[in-house]
DNA sequence: GGCCGCTTCATACCTAGGTATGATCGCTTC
DNA sequence: GAAGCGATCATACCTAGGTATGAAGCGGCC
């Protein structure tokens, strides 16, 4: 639950060129897809199989993947599966010569951005690529506003957070200092305290940050150690 | 924007049986269909083709479409299309007999739930409408609730909507009073009216409820006509 | 031991919010 | 034209929220 590797609040998200990755075992696919996102200004990295992409270290900022469904080793949906469990979710547009609709279902309800079959039009990788870098910078957007969040949440005290999420959850003062058996004064200034290091002067925008910390205490749950 | 049909708060979504809704050309495997889903107690309705469909009264209850992609007249992915743009959006189900995976993966960015190739097991198409009538509870659970609100919202009078923006967005009632040109009485009047008529007893639950609705004036627009 | 931070609380004072009473004005409806 | 509703505002009073000052106990750390 302790986030040591803050890395300060909105960090370095400074307009990095978006990467898209590579993962083929045929040399000549890699290259000549390697060619058609260059040639649209894009950064590359190829890998000949997932345990290459797994193993090196991925890109900071906006990025994807495509990926070939047949692979040696495992499968381009077990990387989709494998990536997902670790936390790490790049938008996937997969490419395949010998798919079937099974295989192309399973990987769009996997969230994949698209599924092309071999041949496919130049354009039409294009489209589904912009698309996924798209989603990622969406996606990346998102989740720095949240760690951002998160950072200034775990500025609190333990008594802090059990005040916000009862002010959160519309409850007075003197509700409050009922239930955490204390005097209204001290939930007064740890209030003032949840107010200053979150960062906001009105309640409204107090429990707008709860929303999305998901911390508001809309019943019981008193137990915050 | 005005919403006549009402129905009263929370109307009638008192558990009334899933329907699946099965459009085939080919009366066999209507016949087929229908009595699968009947063996575990799902009511069922029979369509020979998507017109047959858009010309009937919808179910009021949970629901989902089985679909053919090959049909007589209109496409299935057209009429998955059609339903769309009509704001009708039960979830759907697709089946093929000769299906690519254009097609299938088309449907899937289109939001269907499953796209099962004929022949398919019996157990698939069972779990696919089992996971589709799950998802329609849920959308109309969320829906009804959404409407709970609009018509609470609609209610408030245009001033009143207007001091319900600002007090959210976590204006105190001077700044309001100055942005509105009127005394801080009367926006205390307002605002007491739009607590009331929201049905809440505290800012949070109406900044909650605003932000459900997206009135939130975070910055600036105070037209509302 | 001494310092620091968390927690607790009191007193005091000020601002903000909420409601009741009563009143005026304008518009719409019957 | 009377009734009704929305909007406006005043006065008055009460509760709720916010902050400053000062103080005390407790646990951890150097």
């Amino acid at each position: 639950m302790t986030r040591l590797i803050s890395k300060g609040p909105g960090v370095a998200s400074s307009a990095q060129s978006p990467v898209v990755m590579i993962v083929d075992d045929d040399a000549a696919i890699r290259a000549s897809l390697d060619s058609l996102f260059r040639s649209i200004g894009l950064e590359t990295r190829l890998f000949s199989s997932p345990s290459e992409l797994l193993g090196g270290t991925l890109p900071d900022g906006p990025a994807c993947i495509v990926l070939d469904i047949r692979l040696p080793g495992v499968s381009g949906l077990d990387l989709q599966g494998q990536l997902t469990r670790q936390g790490i979710d790049f938008p996937i547009v997969f490419m395949t010569g010998h798919g079937d609709i099974p295989m192309s279902v399973r990987a769009m309800k996997a969230g994949a951005v698209d599924f092309l079959s071999k041949p496919f039009r130049d354009q039409d990788m294009l489209d589904a690529v912009t698309l996924a870098l798209e989603r990622d910078t969406q996606r990346r957007t998102q989740s720095a506003a949240l760690d951002d969040l998160r950072a200034q949440y775990e500025t609190l005290t333990s008594r802090e957070r059990e005040v916000m999420g009862y002010v959160t959850a519309g409850l007075m003062n003197k509700q409050v200092a009922g239930l955490m058996e204390l005097s209204e004064i001290t939930v007064k200034i740890h209030r003032g305290n949840v107010m200053r290091k979150m960062g906001v002067r009105s309640l409204a925008d107090l429990v707008r940050k709860a929303e999305a910390l998901g911390v508001s205490q809309t019943r019981g749950n008193t137990e915050q150690t």
